[in-house]
DNA sequence: GTCTATACAGGGATAGAC
DNA sequence: GTCTATCCCTGTATAGAC
């Protein structure tokens, strides 16, 4: 699975992730794929402005001008790596959202799947999540349309829950708030070989989230 | 979701948050004052690295050397600021936990005053969450043991409110984490001028968290 | 596609006058 | 404490050989 060979230094763990899985699944060259992983790693470890462009070649074992050869600049590599991850973050979900089942099972599924892909990928998902500001104002707008759709399947889920009667809350905006705030805050406190696995992160999560959308006592239902 | 929006030109705003106050009442000298908020500000919407000594001494209306005479260093103003934000904020909490009454309004309490501290200072705060990371690691140990602080009073709260039989919950960590969560991700997603008041979030939040940490008899699962 | 060499600008920090 | 002037290193990006 990972590369063969002197795997190049600093690229790490950041080789098997969901992302570099896609990356190889779509054909993209041994060497992009190297400069990609190693610009979102240096990027999420010290910033895209902490980062400079010697750093991303280095850590890919290049030359410091080779990040040119598959980068017109380095804000084109944080703009392509935004658009990869969020791409991915959509797709799964839209996997998940297309089965219609009971509301409640479908937050639990949405909920584990963003969970699991902020812990799994949290450096990546912090360059998302707070490097975007270094991006061209176009580039942010497409990034934006893409965080918002994601946004969107969020609240989807939860006002289908609300139409049915299977949740029961006064705000859906503050609700879809709250929960995307648990997810997303996963990538800020995960650990790799902490306490809990991703998966138990999102069944946690996801049982917290019912939490929000069940208000307390209910007995009669 | 998107990090950073055109904040007040200048200093602007940022002169009257509750730092900018306790900076006036401990008399720290005029051009301190300002050249420290504009260092919060310019941190906050560039991050660390992407901001200049000159970005910084501009915003203060100063030339661009005379950030030295206030900060032996960029990194010793980031110092200093996160120093400062979470002094304050310890402060504000510990005088909220010093009144010994029923553990879910202390919950409400905590939970309010961070809520609205992330969202009134918004800017420092994201600071303070996530661009320390450019500090010195002698700096980082100091700054990371007032975050503990922080962390300590909820948790403090929350194993109160267990041991009293006020709160049914299986993990407190799990419940501390998520309750952080909403308080600190108002500092991603909160925007001045938004559909709800920083006073208006706190109360939401409170909400939330005593939901997290009273768990209803829940027919449903 | 990868290298070496390099141009060129930008930015952290200091010196010294006032 | 604030300014102007400046040093000098770092970092982005390009040129051109292989």
């Amino acid at each position: 699975m990972a590369p063969d060979g002197p795997a190049a230094p600093g690229v790490g763990g950041g080789a098997t992730g969901p992302l570099a899985r896609r990356l190889e699944e779509y054909r993209f060259p041994e060497g992009y794929r190297r400069m990609f992983l190693s610009a979102a790693y240096a990027f999420a470890e010290k910033g895209f402005h902490g980062t400079t462009t010697r750093d991303i070649a280095a850590r890919a074992g290049m030359s410091p001008a080779a990040m040119y050869a598959f980068f017109r600049s380095k804000e084109d590599a944080l703009y392509q790596i935004a658009i990869a991850a969020l791409d991915l973050t959509v797709e799964m979900l839209s996997a998940e959202g297309a089965r219609s089942r009971r509301p409640a099972d479908r937050l639990r599924d949405v909920v584990k799947i963003l969970s699991i892909w902020y812990a799994n990928n949290s450096p990546v998902a912090s360059v998302v999540l707070h490097q975007l500001g270094a991006l061209t104002p176009e580039h942010q707008a497409e990034v934006l349309s893409r965080k918002r759709a994601i946004d969107q399947v969020v609240r989807g889920v939860i006002t289908d829950g609300v139409a049915s009667g299977d949740f029961v809350i006064c705000d859906v905006t503050a609700i879809e708030t709250a929960i995307m705030s648990l997810c997303v805050d996963v990538a800020r406190w995960y650990r790799a070989g902490g306490r809990r696995t991703p998966e138990a992160i999102g069944e946690l999560n996801a049982d917290l989230a019912l939490r929000l959308v069940q208000p307390a006592p209910d007995p009669v239902r």
